[in-house]
DNA sequence: TACATGATTTAGATGAGTCTAAAAATAAAT
DNA sequence: ATTTATTTTTAGACTCATCTAAATCATGTA
């Protein structure tokens, strides 16, 4: 009945990888994402099913089962709602927190989840923009999209981001796509997929590389 | 440079125990505290002993190094703050927090615990009355005194307790001696050390078992 | 002083989580 | 269809924290 902080992280990680890639998340994937040995994920692969939260069978790669994914988002909605926490009550900068959420995300307590919950006025996104998902496990309706999806001559707004570098946060900040800032989307560009904004009056070039990790209104 | 959950469990054990004995904390002493067996007390005092934490010498009862202290301390700081918060900013009932404070309690992060003190306003006292260290390990100074040491005739009030049982608060609660209660010692019996109170204009009677738990201004 | 009793430590085992090195399965390339 | 390369799994070992059972130490009492 009690899941280790390992195997909270191993769900989380599971989770997160099979958002992005169609089937089972490999082995290989799950071991470079938590910083170990292909070997050690194997080992944990077969705890995990035997406790009913993946299914796995050798050479097929993992999915979450229903079990697994409600222990996932249950965690990932702990993490953003401490990061919430942190931010809007403790004066924590958006890039100090993540490591300390990674640790606050583990305490297990339904009762004090649901007070926290309250007491921030059910946040429906992190200081990231990352959604938070409810007590049911459901997430908030998109109401965003990534700014390589948008489309021309919709005018929008930056919401958030899903890469925390801080050589990428420090590029947002220099060409002004602060978290916040209204913007039109006015062309795209097939060849190369950029896009070009117009903010504050003054036109944007923006690459693919850069706009696929930027989250904005539609 | 980093102790684990159990590792800290131990050394607040330690500390706990070491406060109401003089000389090292026996091993039996600390397998019961810690709901586990000697054999594995033992193997545990090693481990610490071999880290510095703690001098151990077999058979001779353990005490913390100052290395260990300062580790004990900081738990027991930590411990104390979440519950504040706990109590003060998610409306939990008194009885409900330590066990969720003894998992928050060993979230790593010196920032967030300046930050998070800094948020509760430097609180002094938990929501049980417990003394809350600062940042150097020192403790409030005593403005208190267990019950059964306050002096005759001396107007006081209920700071709190060193008993957390249900059925201990549940008496406190009947007979009207809650946290903050203001009240007057008027006569103390020396044969078995019971003291009679007045409070809201009622005498109330109060034996040592029930007294010397309870901590009070003076 | 010697025995009995209780406290403490050792010995040996287990499970979780990890590692390295080697074997096996799968996928890619010729 | 073989051979080669990559991915994944096994085998065996290690640490941490725990247990049970057995041995040892310390002490109080006869
Ligand atoms: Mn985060
Ligand atoms: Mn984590
Ligand atoms: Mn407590
Ligand atoms: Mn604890």
């Amino acid at each position: 009945m009690e899941n280790s902080f390992t195997e909270e992280n191993y769900l989380k990680a599971i989770y997160k990888l099979s958002r992005r890639t169609n089937g089972g998340v490999s082995t290989n994937a799950l071991a470079e994402r938590m910083d170990t040995k292909a070997s050690s994920v194997t080992d944990m692969l077969k705890r995990l099913s035997s406790k009913k939260l993946v299914d796995y069978q050798k050479y097929q790669g993992v999915t979450l089962t229903d079990k697994g994914l409600k222990v996932a988002v249950d965690i990932i909605r702990k993490h953003r709602l401490w990061e919430v926490f942190l931010v809007e009550h403790l004066g924590f900068g958006e890039h100090e927190v993540h490591d300390v959420a990674e640790q606050m995300e583990h305490v297990s307590s339904p009762l004090l989840v649901e007070r926290l919950d309250k007491f921030l006025n059910h946040p429906k996104y992190d200081p990231h923009g990352g959604p938070i998902p409810d007590a049911d496990g459901k997430f908030p309706a998109p109401t965003r999209v990534k700014l390589d999806e948008l489309p021309v001559g919709k005018q929008s707004k930056v919401l958030g981001v899903t890469e925390h570098s801080d050589s990428f946060l420090a590029y947002l900040k220099k060409v002004g796509l602060d978290l916040g800032q209204q913007f039109t989307l006015i062309d795209r560009h097939d060849f190369d997929r950029s896009v070009d904004l117009l903010l504050n009056g003054e036109p944007l070039h923006v690459s693919h590389e850069v706009a696929r990790h930027i989250f904005v209104s539609n």
